[in-house]
DNA sequence: TTTACTGCAAACGGTTTGCAAAAGG
DNA sequence: CCTTTTGCAAACCGTTTGCAGTAAA
């Protein structure tokens, strides 16, 4: 995986500190990307105190520097993180328990080369996510069907 | 194209009003998806006054009817709305002028198909956008590298 | 010992809501 | 008439900001 969390911080420029340190550990170690308001609870549990406005300020440096990466899905208020890796991510999230699964597959590539030649655009970058329900919740739903 | 706005309403067993026959006519002329403040000035450009609240619970429930749908962007605090066409959309942004074109193309049937079969998970829809720089905001891009 | 980071409290901005009045069918 | 729709004002909620104090290098 990657370096400890607290070199990587120094070497970004920033200063390690307890918070920060923790908060890139907890995005790095998830499964699946995190709310300031998860990031809160979860540092609370460790019993690291962090205000709310200490959480978003890290979360915006780490972004800044590349080491995160903000998610903004529909039907969800609240931004998520996660860990930036090699590849970009997409993500698939099921509308019944709002699981959500990061996919390292971008099956855009073609079409994003056929896009820039059509429009002429510089593409910089693309978002997607499908939408779904995953296979526990496909069950309840045909059982709610009544 | 499609049929009058207001008796589009009408069918979906709504009322008939002013501000929401504009609303929706409004959504349905734009070449590009509009934000709620977009729709209140061009009412009001209209003569018609309308509330921002009003606009919002109007849009709420052309939603709820499947007449328009909502549009969450990263980068955008506003969602933007459009009026539902025969496909589903896409969107092409530009992050220097922030101009967006809707795109009637999807290049993802077959892998929406694969992923259902991998995950089993019950795909219900997805959302695709793509950012870069429109032909005009490259050029400025270029230039301002100075 | 200088600069970066944090807590606090207050503001912000897009959106939602409760209620009483107005308008549609 | 009965039901929906609207305006108003206030609340909401995730996020941001100014400032004074604290901690990292």
């Amino acid at each position: 995986m990657n370096e400890q969390a607290g070199e990587t911080l120094l070497k970004s420029g920033l200063k390690k500190t307890v918070r920060r340190e923790a908060i890139l550990k907890l995005l790095r170690e998830s499964p699946n990307p995190l709310s300031a308001e998860d990031l809160y609870s979860k540092l609370r549990k460790k019993g690291i105190n962090a205000n709310f406005s200490t959480v978003y300020r890290a979360l915006d440096v780490l972004c800044q520097k590349n080491l995160i990466k903000k998610i903004v899905l529909e039907n969800n208020p609240r931004s998520l993180y996660e860990a930036c890796g090699e590849a970009h991510t997409h993500h698939l999230i099921c509308l019944g328990c709002k699981k959500i699964t990061t996919l390292n597959v971008c099956p855009l590539g073609g079409y994003v080369a056929d896009l820039a030649k059509n429009t002429r655009y510089s593409i910089k970058g693309h978002k997607l996510d499908i939408y779904g329900l995953c296979p526990e919740c496909s069950i309840n739903a045909v059982k709610h069907k009544s």
